[in-house]
DNA sequence: CACAAGCTGATTGTTGACAATTTGACAGTA
DNA sequence: TACTGTCAAATTGTCAACAATCAGCTTGTG
């Protein structure tokens, strides 16, 4: 686990490449809205065509890529206003999850959430303004409490799919200085709110987190849009 | 478009053997739950095994099959509780759908909305309790509000994704007698909080009519859950 | 008679070569 | 100089053959 980069485990080739591209565009190693060549993977991957190709439609359905017929592939690039229109989404579907892991989550379960709460602050005294740990950290508790939800859909969606997506931006965007401290009450209250099995609070105060965290990157898109030309691909 | 299993048009045939297929299992063509064979699939459909492969693995992105990596590909088979899961997800998101289009849609869309609903009563009107343009026509409207949103994310997400799923489904429970009427009066107070540029009550009404729609199936579903074997795959 | 090892058949995974289409440049002309 | 038609290179789409893997069956042995 320590490079994520080697080939995966049993599968076939083309679930390894499929995982290894995935990686590379949430990641960030490809430039969203770059063109990705099949012979480029192909030698790079030291695989053929013809798995490369499978992985490829792989990630088209589930829209890491766009195709078009005899053009060729490029990486998704989400305008900012589909950034935006993402956490709308999230905002509501993550509400969702933190009501029910109000109702569903075991008391071990929630431990277990503090105790990553607990440990996320410590790293974080540790490390000022290291970003990193709380990229990760943050989507651990997110992830706990939408896995808390017990709705296997529900956790599939998002954690499957649209966080993929949001990935791409979060290591793009880095991280905006004041938030994490901000965050780590916000999750502290989250967490309570959960423990006390307040579904409708924990609701309420899931919603408010993501929404700041979507104004935050408003914002910070707002001071930055001057250097950073406006990338509006405006696909079809 | 009177018989819609001819080739698509223009696209390559990877893209069209994807169409064909999908339609085949959002229509119930295809049991849910079977084994897809290349072979089969590339004889019946004239075309070599390679564009092929090519479309099952978008579909395997879409998560409408699954694989596993020497053995095949199965449509997938929703259990009895991720299809409530699904209506849980789905009174969420188009809950949210509702409010915005009640904030965003122009008044021209709001007329159009009105004509279909008002259209689609003349047509039930005449055939009772046919269930075929129910459908159809429940999902018109409903595509529409999730359109007025303006929100493309949530828009591609629940008429691009969770209603391919849902589709399965409508065709399979076919139709429940007397939700029809129900459905349409529903429908009316829903756009008429639109017009009223609503958006909570809207958004309250549109979470009532699926919330309604769910239990409807809970309901119908225990009813046939003797003669009908219980279809539970438990996969993984 | 029961169980396990080995084999045969079919199905999936992979490769390389071939055909079709697009993009970019180049030259010719108004 | 600007525009357009043609051409060529590169890239994508498709096909057919080959290799690897799994399932079920036969067969041999305790």
């Amino acid at each position: 686990m320590t490079a994520s980069e080697q080939k995966s485990p049993g599968q076939t080739l083309s679930d390894g490449a499929f995982e290894r591209i995935q990686n590379a565009i949430v990641k960030g190693q490809i430039e969203p809205g770059s063109r990705i060549s099949e012979q480029y993977l192909s030698t790079t991957f030291g695989i053929g065509r013809g798995p490369l190709r499978e992985a490829i439609r792989r990630l088209e359905g589930r829209r890491l890529v766009v195709r078009i017929p005899h053009a060729g592939v490029r990486v998704v690039s989400l305008s900012f206003n589909e950034l935006i229109e993402l956490y709308h989404v999230r905002e509501a579907l993550e509400g969702m999850a933190c009501r029910l892991a109000a109702q569903n989550m075991t008391d071990t379960e929630i431990a277990g959430l503090r105790d990553v709460l607990s440990m996320h602050e410590q790293h974080s005294g540790l490390q000022a303004n290291e970003s990193y740990y709380q990229q990760e950290g943050d989507l651990d508790i997110h992830f706990l409490i939408i896995q808390g939800s017990k709705n296997r859909t529900l956790s599939e969606l998002l954690c499957g799919d649209l966080y993929h997506l949001l990935r791409m931006y979060r290591y793009r965007f880095s991280t905006t200085p004041k938030r994490p401290q901000q965050a780590f009450a916000e999750h502290h209250r989250i967490i309570q709110a959960i423990a006390d099995r307040d579904g409708e609070l924990a609701e309420m105060l899931m919603r408010r987190h993501i929404s700041a965290s979507r104004r935050n990157i408003e914002q910070r898109m707002q001071e930055t849009s001057h250097d950073k030309k406006d990338t509006r691909p405006t696909l079809s």
